[in-house]
DNA sequence: AAGCTTTTTTTCGAGCTTCGAAAAAATAAT
DNA sequence: ATTATTTTTTCGAAGCTCGAAAAAAAGCTT
């Protein structure tokens, strides 16, 4: 049962409604956000004032806008040194830092490369705080409050997005990143999935293809995917979620790197692509890790003609097309976007891929599906991690108000 | 963007959480209802004093309850007169109609056979508009303003819930049910997919097995399923979803009563068990209809002994498991009951089900997949149809407050 | 350049709503 | 009959939003 709405929520959830509106409008005057949030021009006034006492608001520069009769409009932007936030996303041989202030820009970043498939336990865990211990330490943040660190990993995470409890990119499981962090730091920590980051970046791009339903998949050595359901992230019932890549396309089929047999990834992962296009048997142990390069040149054979390439490229559309079809059957078709280097070769998966869906109960009536591409993954993570953090800041610190927030400041 | 909370509206969700509060909970009293919504007690006692005055809940008589010290609690109890509902249920052959009085009591109910298959458009909508005109003229609902309708059908609603798009019953698609009856009585329909309302018939019983996160599967001549997350019925971007019948379990495989091939339904509905028992080759055109009876002698001989028949349950299972495993590695495990005629051979079904589950990544830790039956769907559907329509009755006008709600007495 | 028009923003009082504390009500225990 | 205990109601205080009116800040007109 929800709990009743107290007198003091109202208050609450009417900033939070224009802080939202101003992170996503990016300047608006307090009459557009009269208009956003359907709220009258005296509340806008008063919030609007209020938060640009606690310093968390500020009144933008007056833009030259085209010169109107009239009061001219006070564009509000947000303070970028109310605060700031600290990504850190660590994905197969690569671990990648950003400083993020209050307005969404990168203060400073640092990405550093390490074997994680062969590092211990301890010394993955050690790289990790110590990055985040350079980035804090950085003279960048010296004006900032650092109220927040959102933490990216390819995998699963626990229902309250504190552990990683598995991931391909180290054998290593149930690493409790949040609790580690926050007792070193004593900064709240999330730890997230990447493709729910994907997801969550494409949602602020703001175009209309990605305001309320839309799927982003990572075609890369493994398959993920985030999916946003009315305007919403959606996680499953654990926090996991989204674990797209290991949907079965073939019962008993190609062997998988997660052990089983069949999974959409067997098909569609870099491994599995790179598997079937040297004419290796499906049940061939995959590769660890398959260079970007290699995969760029197995896509420009594949291109040149005929042969187990261009077969290759077409096992992987046909192997999305059936699964996402069937995901269809059960949320309704969705645009999708693809996302890595696996986008990259999608002029040769398409065909292949369209054919299937054809065939499934979701692809049918397909005007909604639309696909896009996006060959870049890292900075889309990090995006989607700055703003999850930077929202979480928005709703559950600034908006309970001066009183709670200035006890913030003062710790 | 989600619009701010106006004053006004905060009594309306209060309002709304206290009728939830006593529709779930049965007879509880004022002090109950603050435990349960985190409201103060005098928030309760006005809002319940209004709800009162306003005919809506009554003061229950006073049950001889474990005799305590101190003044004894009254229990609040939903007034049954305040209003009442329609549900109809159109499914293969069968249309039903009851009218269900505020406290969710059945009034009135009503059967009758037809051959949906072969009934012109006109006439089963002409059948549908006579059933409801018959139990809206009934005197078991003088005393009731009838203020909904829900009309539950198998099959595809469009997203606004007020069109059947499609179903497997009859030929006909795109009848606009919600228009229709609204035309012919002036009272507001809502048209919704039969398996969701099993869901939320189950959500009702209140049990812990049914709160957060569960699966509701239809098995009977096709196949079909309500997913409740998060306590919340899930639909899909359109109001469809759930089309998990048409999940596809092999491509390119066995053919489906929907022309395609190798849906989960075409090795898993009563026609495709039937089919494979008799040695009929999987691309054989589906059957109409097949008898309870025979489906149940049929799981007779499977019982009996290893053969075709058992052999087809096992296949029957084997789709289920993998596509469930599938299912769960997008939106996670959750308890799973299986209602209509293919539940009562569960016990044949379930040793497939468990081992291709157990391949899948979704159904490997599997603590939170546990099974359960329930035979007999028609009375699921229409109790979901009625808790539907009086939990609207509950948000959207009587949580209104009282100028509305006399304005609309008085109409 | 002074006055007028237009648009945005702030101010102010009215009307709700919730809350806490205290009072009232209703019963069992003494 | 009185006391203790628990539930429910009453009442005043505080906070929030709203509409109307005022103030502010520009462009337009003459």
């Amino acid at each position: 049962m929800t709990v009743g709405i107290r007198h003091d929520d109202l208050r609450r959830r009417n900033r939070a409604m224009v802080l939202a509106a101003v992170r996503r409008s990016g300047q608006p005057s307090r009459t557009e956000i009269t208009a956003i949030t359907g709220l009258s021009h005296s509340t806008i006034s008063a919030i609007s004032s209020d938060l640009i006492a606690e310093g968390i608001l500020r009144e933008g520069r007056s833009e030259p806008t085209a010169s109107k009769r009239g009061r001219p409009q006070v564009g509000l932007q947000l303070d970028p040194s109310a605060a700031a936030v600290l990504t850190v996303v660590l994905s197969l041989n690569l671990l990648t830092a950003a400083a993020i202030d209050y307005a969404g820009k990168v203060l400073a970043e640092e990405t550093c490369r390490l074997d994680t498939l062969s590092l211990p336990r301890e010394a993955l865990i050690t790289e990790c705080v110590e990055m985040v211990r350079r980035r804090l330490g950085d003279r960048s943040l010296a004006e900032h409050r650092v109220l927040r660190i959102a933490f990216a990993v390819q995998g699963t995470a626990d229902s309250h997005a504190r552990t990683m409890l598995w991931t391909p990119i180290t054998p290593h499981g149930d690493i409790p990143f949040a609790d580690i962090l926050e007792k070193a730091f004593g900064i709240p920590v999330i730890v997230e999935n990447d493709c729910n980051m994907m997801a969550v970046a494409l949602r602020w791009r703001g175009t209309d293809r990605y305001r309320d339903d839309f799927i982003a998949v990572l075609l890369s050595h493994g398959i993920g995917m985030g999916i946003v359901l009315n305007g919403e992230l959606f996680i499953g019932t654990q926090s996991s979620g989204g674990e797209f890549g290991h949907m079965i396309h073939r019962p008993k089929g190609a062997l998988c790197r997660c052990g089983r047999h069949g999974c959409v990834e067997a098909y569609a992962g870099n491994y599995a692509i790179w598997r079937n296009a040297h004419g290796l048997d499906e049940n061939t142990e995959p590769a660890a890790d398959i260079p970007d390069d290699e995969m760029l040149s197995l896509a420009e054979k594949a291109r040149a003609g005929a042969g187990p390439e261009r077969d290759a490229y077409e096992q992987a559309g046909s192997a999305l097309g059936y699964s996402l079809g069937s995901l269809f059957s059960v949320i309704d078709p969705a645009p999708v976007t693809f996302v890595g280097i696996g986008a990259t070769a999608f002029d040769l998966i398409e065909p292949a891929l369209r054919r299937a869906i054809a065939e499934t109960a979701g692809g049918q009536h397909s005007e909604s599906i639309v696909f896009a591409t996006e060959p870049k993954e890292q900075i889309l993570i990090r995006e989607g991690c700055a703003m999850r953090a930077l929202t979480f800041i928005d709703q559950e610190i600034f908006a309970l108000g001066s009183p709670a927030a200035l006890a913030l400041q003062e710790s």
